[in-house]
RNA sequence: GCCGGUGUGGUGGAACUGGCAGACGCGCCGGACUCAAAAUCCGGUGAGGGCAACCUCGUGUGGGUUCGAUUCCCACCACCGGCACCA
């Protein structure tokens, strides 16, 4: 009688013979090589897609094979929990935040556990717990000692008609991406951490992250844009003010032929004595692409040759990088370039190609664009002759010894701001005190809980404000009548450490360096693309900060990283009822109105474009291993993955096939799988399959070491 | 504009880091089983030529290094991704 593969029954079988034997629970001894294999954890929506499915696929497969090289493997899996949707669907369907998010963890952990997955459920992590993010208010009150966290005002998205804080990404097209009215900016009282402090460290380490792709590494460079430059005051004539400018181009320095400040720059409101005309050009520049600008009736003082240069406020000047001014040296900047022809401005070249002879750029009359590139100095004083390379280097020190100026190191990377007006999140352990201010909560009064009965308005601004109870609190320093910070922190907080947070057993303390140091770092990190910044350089940050801390011996958090591609599908329209399922279409028709089906491009499978397969479907139907063997089969996994119904009946058909060798094998000891003790008493085709059992085996450990 | 990546049959993609290009899957063609179909199994499948053993060409394009290049070097083309008035 053939023995037929059914994948729902071996699979159970397994399944539940690991989780009775606690096959991946993780080996306290320390005799063996460790392993850390991590995916990114989930964000727990309702149930897990093919992009969960294809990440943990992965890792699942790294931390297997570890585990048969005989490393001691820490595999493990947990929630990150907070977040806006469960907020959402308080407001939208009534239910508590927590249940959902609680309901929507139980219910993806019986999917990821059906599909197979080795993970060491002991060490789950919830973010939003108490248990859990008391250690992120213990690293603010840290991090506040340190004035690596402090407060100050800036500008944020706002939504008036949510009265709630918007992150960039909920900003789409300058609208609320929920009551999609527009969003202004506003300027708020907000909690920051100091990224900044760390951004040199991190840019360098950057030379170090020999396991992480390429273009990620050079996202997190071109994140940090490091650029160096000078700074310089240039006197406004007739007043006793200056304007500070930076530039990367001091070797420009006498073909600056104007001044450019931002329209936000706070001399403005000094120097402009129309503030209605003020007012109307901000309005007016805000949100323009063209290069606009307007002559403000000052002229500055260029300290090189002390000519006097017409100041203009501009467009294309931002506020928030540099000092909010530049000198414009149109010659040799092209957005300068085109500022000087529209407003008829002098452009004066002092850089000119080595090669040219000495003189000639002085009288050169056509120019149609600016002359960025690198070359000889003219018409610059004594600085004239010099290369443009060496030019910035000596002008530099000539600026500091005069003191009119200083060489600078400039970043975009900006502070972290972690403050978000929303309930679901880490209360910011603060509490503000009229006598004495800004008052952290005292660490032995951690953590301080989330309450849980509030009332969702869908009105916008934090529930928490509505809770008298939890607002009035008695300064910890004075006794007296204090307040409660509203504020949660950015959930960008709990993932940036979640990984120091399974080293420890889930009874332990979270901080045991023993544990700490022997797993950390992180030797596989598998996850999505999309965290290129974010998410990867906060946990870089957070890795230095607790290493200063005293909790951690390495610098980086994750050795290697592997960022899978996206799970891709054909779109398909009716011209008629829009996106469709694929099982709306039959013979290549709409199944609702007989309409020819349009097939679409090849995009990132999305719920809104309806171009989706559901796991949950995909397991019942072919069972988790099909699943599992498809995702890794179909594309390296580095690169996209294009669904494709015939591939996984391909590896359906494959897993079969392999079914059949083995349990329909001539040969006992095979079918038995007993162990193969003298291959020379084997059958010649029972001892072929031994053969390439061993070369299989071969083959796969190349292929993952070498990844 | 700046940074990064990719380019191989009809198709998704392999090729042990310079050594028989196209593994494995999908599709297609032929055969077996069947009254028939599906499923399954066996064989074939880069292009051109030859009855045949075989021969010639072939990894985006053009050059180079080498006994030998999909792989290394130079130039170019195309596509994809990220960032972007960053001074």
């Amino acid at each position: 009688m053939e023995e037929r593969y059914i994948p729902q029954k071996v699979e159970l079988k397994w399944q539940r013979y690991w989780s009775e034997n606690t096959q991946f629970k993780t080996d306290a001894g320390t005799e063996r090589d460790k392993f850390y294999c991590l995916e990114m954890f989930p964000y727990p929506s309702g149930k897990i897609h093919m992009g969960h499915v294809r990440n943990y696929a992965i890792g699942d497969v790294i931390a297997r094979y570890k585990r048969m090289r005989g490393c001691n493997v820490l595999h493990p899996m947990g929630w990150d929990a907070f977040g806006l949707p469960a907020e959402n669907a308080a407001i939208k369907e009534g239910v508590h935040p927590a249940q959902w998010t609680y309901e929507n963890i139980q219910y993806m952990k019986t999917q990821l556990n059906r599909m197979g997955l080795s993970y060491d459920w002991d060490r789950e992590v919830t973010t939003c717990s108490p248990e859990y993010y008391r250690w992120n208010q213990w690293f603010f009150l840290k991090m506040f000692e340190r004035g690596l966290a402090y407060k100050k005002s800036s500008f944020v998205n706002w939504c008036r008609s949510c009265a709630t804080v918007l992150a960039n990404e909920q900003v789409i097209d300058g609208k609320c991406w929920r009551c999609e009215s527009e969003v202004i900016q506003k300027e708020l009282d907000q909690w920051f951490f100091r990224i900044t402090r760390y951004a040199d460290e991190l840019l360098e380490g950057c030379d170090r992250l020999k396991g992480w792709p390429e273009n990620v590494v050079a996202m997190q460079r071109n994140w940090i844009g490091r650029s160096e430059g000078v700074e310089m005051d240039f006197p406004i004539d007739g007043t006793n003010e200056k304007i500070r400018i930076f530039t990367t181009r001091p070797d420009t320095l006498w073909g600056a032929t104007f001044i450019c400040l931002a329209t936000g720059h706070p001399l403005l409101e000094k120097l402009v004595i129309d503030k209605k005309k003020l007012n109307e050009v901000r309005a007016k520049f805000e949100n323009t692409e063209e290069k606009e600008g307007l002559f403000i009736g000052h002229y500055a003082i260029n300290q090189m040759n002390h000519e006097k240069i017409p100041v203009y406020i501009a467009s294309f000047v931002l506020m928030e990088y540099g000092t909010g001014a530049i000198m414009s040296v149109p010659a040799h900047d092209q957005r300068d370039y085109e500022f000087a022809m529209k407003y008829n401005l002098p452009i004066r070249s002092v850089i000119q190609p080595e090669q040219w002879p000495a003189g000639e750029g002085a009288n050169q009359a056509v120019m149609n664009e600016a002359y960025e590139d690198e070359g000889m100095l003219v018409n610059s004083g004594q600085f004239t002759g010099l290369k443009s390379a060496d030019a910035r280097r000596e002008i530099g020190k000539y600026i500091e010894e005069k003191g009119i100026g200083k060489r600078v190191i400039n970043y975009k990377l900006r502070d972290w701001g972690i403050s978000r007006q929303r309930y679901w999140g880490t209360p910011i352990p603060v509490i503000y005190c009229k006598g004495c201010g800004i008052v952290p909560v005292n660490e032995e009064d951690l953590p301080v809980v989330l309450p849980e009965d509030v009332k969702f308005t869908g009105k916008g601004g934090s529930p928490l404000l509505d809770l008298p109870d939890f607002l009035r609190v008695a300064c910890p320093r004075c006794g007296g009548e204090g307040r409660r910070e509203t504020d949660t922190m950015d959930t960008f907080v709990d993932s940036s450490w979640y990984f120091v947070r399974y080293c420890s057993g889930r009874d332990e303390d979270a901080l045991t360096k023993k544990h700490i140091s022997y797993w950390m770092p992180v030797n596989q990190y598998i996850g999505g693309v999309e965290h290129a910044v974010l998410h990867l350089l906060y946990s870089r940050f957070f890795t230095r900060v607790l290493r200063d801390m005293g909790i951690l011996t390495s610098d980086e958090p994750f050795n290697n990283l592997l960022t899978q591609g996206m799970v891709c599908m054909e779109t398909l329209k009716c011209p008629e009822h829009g996106w469709l399922f694929p099982s709306e279409i039959k013979d290549e028709k709409c199944l609702h109105c007989g309409s020819p089906v349009l097939r679409g491009r090849v995009e990132k499978m999305s719920k809104s474009k309806k171009n989706v397969v559901d796991p949950d479907h995909l397991i019942n139907r072919y069972g988790a291993d099909t699943s599992r063997l498809f995702s890794l089969f179909a594309a390296p996994p580095q690169k996209d993955l294009e669904w494709s119904e015939k591939g996984v009946e391909g590896a359906y058909r494959f897993l079969n096939k392999v079914w059949g060798i083995v349990y329909n094998n001539k040969s006992n000891m095979i079918r038995s799988g007993s162990r193969i003790n003298k291959f020379s008493v084997l059958q010649s085709s029972a001892q072929s399959l031994v053969r390439k059992n061993h070369q299989t085996i071969r083959r796969v450990t190349n292929d993952i070491e070498r990844e």
